[in-house]
DNA sequence: CGTTGATAGTTACATTCTCAACTAATACCC
DNA sequence: GGGTATTAGTTGAGAATGTAACTATCAACG
């Protein structure tokens, strides 16, 4: 069947399968969704930046993250302020409560990737990261 | 940072970064939604299937089958016939039109990929192949 | 038969996404 | 400086999606 070796439909479809337990972990049990939660993650790990920066690391179009940065503002969980050299621009940055949420849900999140995983063996595993490399190489992701 | 080791992520944001091409030549080009163009792939594939069927192969949710079977009826590219023995069932066919339109659809999608993979050696289409053989072992895919 | 429960497929509603237009602020350049 | 073009970020309209409810048909069991 032409499909099934057809790499974009393949990959789709494995990123579907994997994404599943863990959107229900962030969607479900933490009402986010997933720009919400990949902004989430990216301040955690970075202190402050600004929606264009998030574009670039998430990564997202400016309206996901512009709304996502909203939604995370309104729980509370980030706050911002513009920058004094240029007015347009604002960063962003976790509140202790977002942190909090962030502590709280990220090990949920390795947990259900792990189980999902546990299946595979060391062999697997490094397969499975070679080939992966390799696209992200083309891509420049590397 | 944590994402970048993270599966399910790596995995949605390659099959982002490789679909780019592709789905811009079935939606741009061709004015189909993902499930429109997957339905129409299988068809031309089976000779006739039901939603059920397309659920499974395709596969999807019967909500998206259901909008993509009557979009692509709309556009004359497939008809319907309800079973004889079961009434509540459908056997969806392609038209002439429909496959005339795969089969000028297809070799733009593959030519787009193979674009896309020119700068790979066969090592390392090789090493990709197996990496996603792995994770299609594990659910069950291959 | 007739009631109850399952199944195939469609429809409705709420959420999310895409794309374009918009506002506000800054940079460029004569 | 004053006009024009860029850039940061937000908002709005329409398409696509997800979820649940719905219709129609069939199966099972008394």
């Amino acid at each position: 069947m032409f499909l099934k070796g057809y790499l974009p439909y393949r990959l789709n479809l494995l990123a579907e399968l994997t994404s599943e337990n863990t959107q229900a972990i962030y969607r479900r049990r933490h009402d986010l969704t997933r720009p919400e939660w990949r902004v989430l993650v990216n301040l955690a790990e970075a202190e402050s930046l600004t929606a264009s920066e998030l574009c670039e690391r998430v990564p997202a179009h400016k309206t996901k993250v512009s709304r996502a940065l909203a939604s995370l503002e309104a729980k509370g969980w980030l706050t911002r302020r513009t920058d004094a050299a240029d007015r347009r621009v604002a960063h962003a940055s976790l509140t202790l409560k977002g942190r909090r949420a962030f502590n709280r849900i990220r090990p949920e999140m390795e947990q259900a990737t792990e189980a999902l995983l546990a299946p595979l063996t060391p062999e697997d595993r490094q397969k499975l990261d070679e080939g992966l490399k390799v696209l992200e190489r083309l891509f420049g992701q590397a």
